[in-house]
DNA sequence: AAACGTCTCAACCGCTGTCAC
DNA sequence: TGTGACAGCGGTTGAGACGTT
């Protein structure tokens, strides 16, 4: 069987697709439909695995993958969804329709785990974990409260079309799923709480909610963030010249979600 | 302009689970 | 019950883009 298999490896070919491949690829899922992968690759004449073209179709050449520009809304959901499963991404996946487990997989490691290495802590750690719960995750939810209150005004100046409501459902029903997990899970304070009972409520666009539930996602269920139970001085953040680079970020939308405030609340926690 | 470092993301790899026989 | 084929998952890699000096 080895011997076979190594005979049909001496011509596959690796690398980069080419657009012609795509095509291929693309046109004999057309006519035959997706699956069977190893078959497929050979009917099709493509010099590929099964498994190199299950993944170019999936991840770039499916209809209705969506690539780049990750949203306000998705990094929320990414950041609750990673907290509750960890490294589970194509179930996280699951929950951010058109986006595939590899891009959410990137995101996380490209972004969010930089912040952990600025930081010299441990992405994994307690410390890193609370921050982006109570620090990073509300920070987004007032951004997408800043940006759909923006959008609503603006479409409210230039149009009494009630259908307006539509561009705001995205980010109010991830706000929703936020407050929903957060409101679910365990805190580093031990606190348990019960899990989300059904798979259908994660996925966001299930979730209608009214604005005026905003101000409660804010507040962490236990409100030990509050007042300081939040321990930052056992992350290492003697490079304050590291923090103050994470803090002032750079342009990506998840890197300017610190303002002076949090800076101050931070360098407080440390001199506690 | 060139050399170098860093970042991003598509693609690959190894492993595990599932299913048909 | 064992075995092989395949699908799917998470971790890792490397080419190219981009930024800096």
């Amino acid at each position: 069987m080895d011997h076979h298999v190594n005979e049909d490896n001496m011509d596959l070919k690796r690398g980069s697709w080419t657009v012609e491949e795509d095509f291929t690829l693309i046109n004999h899922i057309a006519l035959h439909g997706e699956g069977r992968w190893n078959s497929l690759a050979r009917c099709a004449g493509l010099k590929r695995t099964g498994k190199s073209c299950r993944l170019r179709w999936l991840n770039y050449l499916r209809p209705d993958v969506r690539r780049g520009n990750i949203t306000l809304e998705e990094q929320l959901l990414i950041l609750e969804l990673h907290s509750r499963w960890g490294n589970r991404w194509s179930k996280i996946a699951q929950h951010l329709p058109g986006r595939t487990d590899n891009e959410i997989k990137n995101y996380w490691r490209t972004r969010v785990q930089k912040h952990a290495k600025q930081l010299k802590c441990d992405v994994n750690s307690k410390q890193f974990k609370d921050t982006i719960r109570y620090l990073w995750m509300p920070r987004l939810v007032e951004r997408i409260q800043a940006s759909s209150n923006s959008a609503a005004t603006t479409s409210i100046t230039t149009t009494n079309n009630s259908n307006n409501n539509n561009n705001n459902h995205a980010s109010t029903s991830v706000t929703q799923e936020y407050s929903t997990v957060t409101a679910s899970s365990e805190n580093s304070m031990g606190t348990q709480v019960s899990p989300v009972s059904d798979m259908s409520d994660c996925c966001y666009n299930n979730y209608p909610i009214n604005q005026s539930d905003y101000g409660e996602l804010l507040i962490s269920p236990t409100g030990y963030f509050q007042h300081g139970a939040l321990d930052f001085r056992t992350v290492d953040y003697n490079n304050q010249q590291n923090m103050s680079q994470w803090m002032e970020g750079t342009e990506d939308v998840s890197d300017n979600l610190w303002n002076i405030e949090d800076m101050l609340f931070l360098q407080q926690q440390l001199n506690n």
